[in-house]
DNA sequence: AAAAATAATTAGCAACACGAAATATTTTTA
DNA sequence: TAAAAATATTTCGTGTTGCTAATTATTTTT
């Protein structure tokens, strides 16, 4: 296996080991994925408006906004309009939820901290400048937008009836 | 910041773009991200029986069995039922399917590995060594199974009428 | 003052993800 | 061998996500 292959499955491997970790975090705290990661997002940007937090998460703003309504059904994040430009609504961490992400077990990173600190300087300085190095390869990355083709393309050729339920 | 805070963006990092990325992708392939990683576990481990996807993929079979209804209704995976164990049942992709995932830009992989290519042969390896210490202290991490607490516990304590819609 | 831009919400939709129940089949056990 | 238990998948019902388009309210531009 080629040494960029090896990177691919690791990079895969780190991906995937953090995202079996959130789901089990989620299922732990009783929140969604989306819902913890609009609560972290506030938490470590501080208050925001409904549309910077949405750049920020990179979703469409009515897709926050609906996140937002049921994180305010539980108490654990407010809405408050903006007195100047009456348009723009904050959305805060209540205290509730600011002592949810405290008491939670952040744990990706507590954990991973202390295992990480465990490591030699020299190491742990390799790490970063590996990790720097992967970082700006993958933001790189810049797919064509330009769409490479549509299913209905392929799919059409093998597709005779074409029915639908 | 200490380095361990670093590491820890840098990897969030990571998973962001290579996110973003994935979003791309499915924008241009015309799939939804589950169905793409449907398809691609189903390519790299072959044909497999709905359960072992289902393990494979960390989602409930039934989850699985809905995906592949699409997945199946545009003719890009089929199901084939055992003769031995009448019970299993096998999903395979379908030639249209390979076609799509070989045509497919595949993503981070082609891209990600001639620009690894270029850096020099021991900025490789460190690369290398460095992910499989991340992947190896992230795989070790787990959370405790015990749940550390509801929101019910947590909210109840400043929910007073607790009406729904 | 009218038009255009901006900010958030609402409405409607497809997909996802899950648990529980239903169905079919195989294996175990009594 | 018949009954019970286990296994594999699907069906059903529910809640969440994520999107676009349309709506509402407010500012900014013209």
């Amino acid at each position: 296996m080629s040494k960029s292959q090896s990177a691919l499955v690791l990079i895969r491997q780190i991906i995937r080991a953090t995202d079996l970790h959130d789901k089990q975090l989620s299922r732990v705290s009783g929140l969604t994925l989306p819902q913890l990661l609009t609560m972290q997002t506030l938490h470590e940007g501080g208050s925001m408006t409904i549309g910077l937090l949405a750049r920020e998460m990179n979703l469409a703003q009515a897709t926050v906004t609906s996140i937002l309504d049921r994180l305010e059904k539980k108490q654990l994040v407010g809405r408050l309009r903006d007195s100047h430009d009456k348009r723009k609504v904050w959305a805060c961490l209540s205290e509730t939820g600011t002592r949810l992400l405290a008491e939670s077990p952040t744990s990706l990173q507590d954990l991973f901290i202390s295992k990480f600190e465990a490591m030699e300087q020299w190491e742990q300085s390799m790490v970063i400048t590996s990790l720097e190095r992967v970082a700006g390869i993958i933001n790189a990355l810049d797919i064509d937008a330009a769409p490479v083709f549509d299913i209905g393309d392929l799919a059409r050729s093998s597709i005779d009836g074409e029915k639908h339920d």
